[in-house]
DNA sequence: GTCATGTATCAA
DNA sequence: TGATACATGACC
């Protein structure tokens, strides 16, 4: 031991001593607090929004702070002469710093609320979004609440419940995953699960697997429907207290018990929506996400992370499992099996041919003609008979879209939608008299001819009545009519007959399922301005053709609309699986995302030019704009391209990019990687 | 972001 | 010469 005494001991270097006034200052202006002998350093994350400023900053502890001031503790420390809060990431014997350090001001708890592996992991999120970790840590860690903190841990008991694989026996791998989990092994999974399948059962079992392994699990899903789903599965088979709840809207106090639940040990196994996918769950041996594709993983806070890359992250950074699972595949999903960092999980398909029959009527002028005289102008006749058997033997979901979706426009022959001869980007008509214009890189579409069939006009998609259950009633006099959407979710379906209007992602589940469900207005999902529209339609038809009875019990899915669109198809054939696989092709050939790594910078012209300009981008890269942005006067944005290999080195341009931008006190231009819509 | 410092500019 | 404005760079 060679300490010295007094807040000079650190002075490394004293001889660089800068000019300014504070480190001029007589040290007896200052009260040099007596420091700890052991580890006298405390790396701290600062919470400041600048990016130049995002990495660990050295402070002295004070001895009385020497036993509070854990690694993962909040803290108050004086920053550029104001008092800022602060995560202690480390204690160290030295620092590499040259000039005095500050004493931490305040230890707020003791309580270590940021543990190494979720430090690391916020250091990897905010590097992959071009983020600040202080942005990256507001959403890993929850505002703390003192009452809370004060109650004592409880203690962490094991499960002793053994894991249950005959739910997963149809899957090809199924019992061999739960097994491998339950061993301690790390499997990495794409499942796709059968219609008819309690997707939420599954994902219990295989948190039990983990956790008969002694390790922890982490589970999110999309929403809160998804959350009591599989809260009540997993109090089902292992009773309340064994696993916790995380999510965004649990108010300051449940939210922080929860919180500290996980982050002191006492429970874990943890779901929740994506507000849990920083959980710092103790032991992680498996991250699993249900249904990724959903949009509502697209953390709207920057840096915008998407909540599958988190745990993908986390589980690669653990070396634990991942399942990421859903009755439709993401093309995220299809590429982590293309480059063999997950293994597939699927039924066969003489399995999923018991499970669901799907079949196809067309909307045609035609079709509409004709079933105008046969009494219903709403509903093709094929409908009309789908539902009226299947009433007589329980409830009918008929799921149909809600209008007001931004379209693109489309060839008027053949319907599909219309793609910028130069960037492969949607065509949209920004104003009267002038030619349509690609929404990306604002292309005017002059001469444009669709690639599928050759027809030379466009025409926009235009929004007819939307049928309403009024109208359904009236064509089934005497059957109860229930909706469901968006904000009056029907929370449950009686198991009689009973016809259910629902939007997609609103429908309710009956007990033993519908004994028909019907897609409508097909072509609406499929005409939405995004690069997704086909992948996002197909998972929404497959959730709710999901919940049909099996085949054997009478189940029937009858989807209307064109049947030569590749969605429709691939749900005919129930075949998640080829779609993703095409799906990726289409978007590689025309370097879209996965292909290609995709980052959108947004600002005001005058900004962005010269950001544009500055950015260090890699080999390759396309950059395309400035488009002007929907609904905003003042902003445009850009649309930054390259092939995927060099996402990374794009993220790092980009951190470097905003560093920059900060330190000169440039306007904040907003970088989002990988943006759930390109719209 | 704040703060302190340096330089430019201008009225007195 | 001092007051003021603005740019710059450090921030532990």
């Amino acid at each position: 031991m060679t300490e010295h005494e007094g807040g000079d001991q650190l002075e490394l270097i004293p001889a660089l001593a800068r000019s300014r006034a504070r480190a001029a200052r007589p040290p007896s202006a200052r009260k040099p607090a007596a420091l700890t002998e052991d580890h006298p350093v405390a790396r701290v994350l600062v919470d400041v929004p600048l990016a130049h400023l995002d990495r660990p900053f050295d402070y002295a502890v004070p001895a009385t702070m020497a036993e509070a001031a854990v690694p993962g503790a909040r803290v108050k420390v004086r920053f550029a002469g104001q008092d800022v809060d602060g995560f202690v990431i480390e204690r160290a014997a030295t620092s590499e710093h040259t000039g005095q350090l500050q004493p931490l001001r305040r230890v707020v708890s003791a309580e270590p609320v940021l543990s190494p592996e979720i430090a690391a992991l916020t250091g990897e999120v905010a590097a992959r979004y071009a983020g600040t970790r202080s942005d990256v840590l507001r959403l890993a860690v929850p505002a703390r609440h003192a009452t809370t903190e004060r109650q004592p841990p409880a203690a962490a008991e094991p499960i002793q419940t053994e894991p249950d694989a005959s739910g997963w026996q149809p899957y090809a791998g199924g019992t061999g995953l739960l097994d491998r989990l339950a061993g301690g092994e790390s499997p990495r999974a794409v499942w796709t699960a059968l219609p008819g399948d309690d997707w939420a059962v599954l994902l219990t079992e295989a948190a039990i697997a983990t956790a008969a392994s002694g390790r922890g699990a982490l589970v999110c899903v999309p929403d809160h429907r998804d959350v009591a789903r599989l809260d009540a599965a997993l109090t089902a088979r292992l009773g309340a207290g064994r696993h916790v709840v995380l999510t965004a809207d649990q108010g300051p106090a449940n939210r922080y018990a929860s919180f500290l639940a996980v982050s002191r040990g006492s429970v874990r196994i943890v779901i929740g929506t994506r507000a849990a996918a920083f959980a710092p769950v103790h032991d992680l041996g498996l991250v699993a996400i249900w249904d990724d594709g959903d949009d509502l993983y697209a953390e709207p806070r920057a840096p915008y992370p998407h909540t599958r890359e988190v745990l993908l992250i986390r589980a690669q950074a653990t070396g634990g499992a991942a399942i990421v699972g859903g009755h439709a595949r993401s093309v995220e999903a299809e590429y982590l099996l293309r480059t063999g960092w997950a293994v597939e999980v699927a039924a066969p398909r003489d399995t999923i041919r018991e499970r669901v029959a799907v079949s196809v009527t067309g909307d045609s002028d035609f079709a509409f003609e004709r079933d105008v005289r046969a009494g219903s102008a709403r509903l093709p006749r094929e409908a009309f008979d789908t539902i009226r058997v299947a009433l007589e033997t329980g409830p009918v979901l008929l799921q149909t879209p809600r209008s007001g979706y931004l379209t693109r426009l489309a060839c008027d022959r053949c319907r599909t939608p219309a793609t910028c001869a130069n960037c492969q980007g949607p065509l949209r008509v920004v104003s009267a008299g002038r030619p349509p214009e690609c929404a990306w890189c604002a292309t005017p579409a002059i001469g444009w001819k669709c690639a599928q069939c050759g027809g030379q006009g466009l025409r926009a998609p235009v929004l007819g009545d939307r049928r309403t259950a009024e109208e359904i009633g009236r064509a089934f006099p005497g059957v109860p009519v229930l909706t469901s959407s968006g904000d009056k979710v029907l929370a449950e379906v009686p198991d009689k007959p009973a016809i259910v209007v629902a939007t997609p992602g609103a429908e309710p589940l009956p007990a033993t399922g519908y004994s028909a469900v019907l897609l409508l207005d097909t072509w609406l999902l499929l005409a939405r301005s995004d690069l997704r529209a086909a992948e996002e339609a197909l998972r929404r038809w497959a959730n709710a053709a999901a919940m049909v009875r099996p085949v054997s019990e009478g189940g029937r899915v009858l989807v209307v609309g064109e049947p030569t669109a590749a969605a429709i198809q691939a749900l005919v054939r129930w075949d998640p699986a080829g779609f993703a696989r095409r799906e990726i092709l289409e978007r590689q050939s025309a370097h879209l995302p996965p292909a290609s790594r995709v980052a959108t910078m947004t600002g005001p012209l005058a900004d962005l030019e010269p950001a544009i300009e500055a950015l260090d981008a890699p080999e390759g890269v396309e950059i395309l704009g400035p488009v002007p942005v929907y609904g905003d006067e003042e902003a445009a944005r850009f649309v930054v391209r390259v092939p995927r290999a060099a996402g990374p080195e794009l993220s790092a341009a980009l951190s470097e990019l905003q560093s920059q931008r900060s330190a000169r006190k440039l306007p904040h231009v907003r970088v989002e990687i990988d943006p759930a819509s390109l719209d």
